[in-house]
DNA sequence: CTACAACTATTGCAAACGCAACAATTGCCA
DNA sequence: TGGCAATTGTTGCGTTTGCAATAGTTGTAG
């Protein structure tokens, strides 16, 4: 008779509900509905603002959504003039998604709110603290990457 | 010009992330397939477990699935023979939802899985580690819920 | 060099989602 | 008490999702 699972207590219910808030936060803080995006649109230009052009496979398992749904989210991009896709010089069937000169400006209107959000979420903690749960997730994260 | 944001240091990303690992791993590791179960249909039946039966407004607040959804998602929980939906005694609006012994004896099956997920992630990490991380990640979702 | 496996992206399709509208009930305050 | 706002759940509807199948390309073993 295994024991009951104190929610509360287990680590993955934090998580997904701490992540949830953060989403929900972001979403309204960043009013994304006013610039036509979504969380997972955000996250793409995120990456390719941080990383630079990629690959959308890359993009894929940057951002954890799904090849195909990744497919279409990058039309949607393009389509709002916030990223180019090319065929790879290198190899022809991959693509190259890159970011554009409007999705930059999208961009620096972002991020500070994006700093903003992390600075509400880690309210109340030290930046030793802050650091501390950075590096915890990211050793977490290790653990399933190998 | 406001600075590119360092994803990998980037609280947000890094949960995200951490949060995407944990229901891959646990939705293969417990073969939620098999069972006719999605993570969402887990959550449910967790919370169920945990806190007893709860009106469909209550699951959705715990586990950030929309009301609408929830509806539906009861509906199938319920044609798979794992809870019960009947209107409440005290508020003929609310409905009341339990867990059934079906969907006990599939917790049973399914909670030890979990904590071996909890042990996957936290591996390498000391048992106080582990308590700092959730005891971070509570206070952060208290900087959201007042 | 050839054949076959792996990789990358796209599309078809059924299922699931989320918002908005609605119905039903309850709480509240004037 | 009467009426109006708030709560709870369901359904309609258009959009989005993820899996599977497909096409096209590249890598590689023999």
């Amino acid at each position: 008779m295994a024991q009951p699972l104190d929610l509360s207590n287990y680590l993955p219910y934090l998580i997904n509900r701490v992540g949830f808030a953060l989403v929900e936060n972001f979403t309204a803080a960043a009013d994304l509905k006013k610039s036509g995006l979504t969380i997972d649109m955000w996250r793409v230009l995120a990456a390719l603002s941080n990383r630079g052009e990629q690959r959308q496979v890359d993009l894929s398992g940057m951002t954890s959504i799904d090849v195909s749904t990744m497919s279409r989210l990058v039309s949607r991009l393009v389509r709002l003039g916030c990223v180019t896709r090319s065929r790879s010089e290198k190899s022809s069937r991959e693509v190259v998604v890159a970011i554009t000169p409007k999705g930059r400006a999208l961009m620096q209107r972002l991020i500070p709110i994006a700093r903003e959000l992390e600075r509400t979420a880690s309210a109340g903690l030290s930046a030793k603290e802050l650091a501390v749960a950075k590096s915890l997730l990211a050793r977490m994260y290790k653990n399933f990457a190998p």
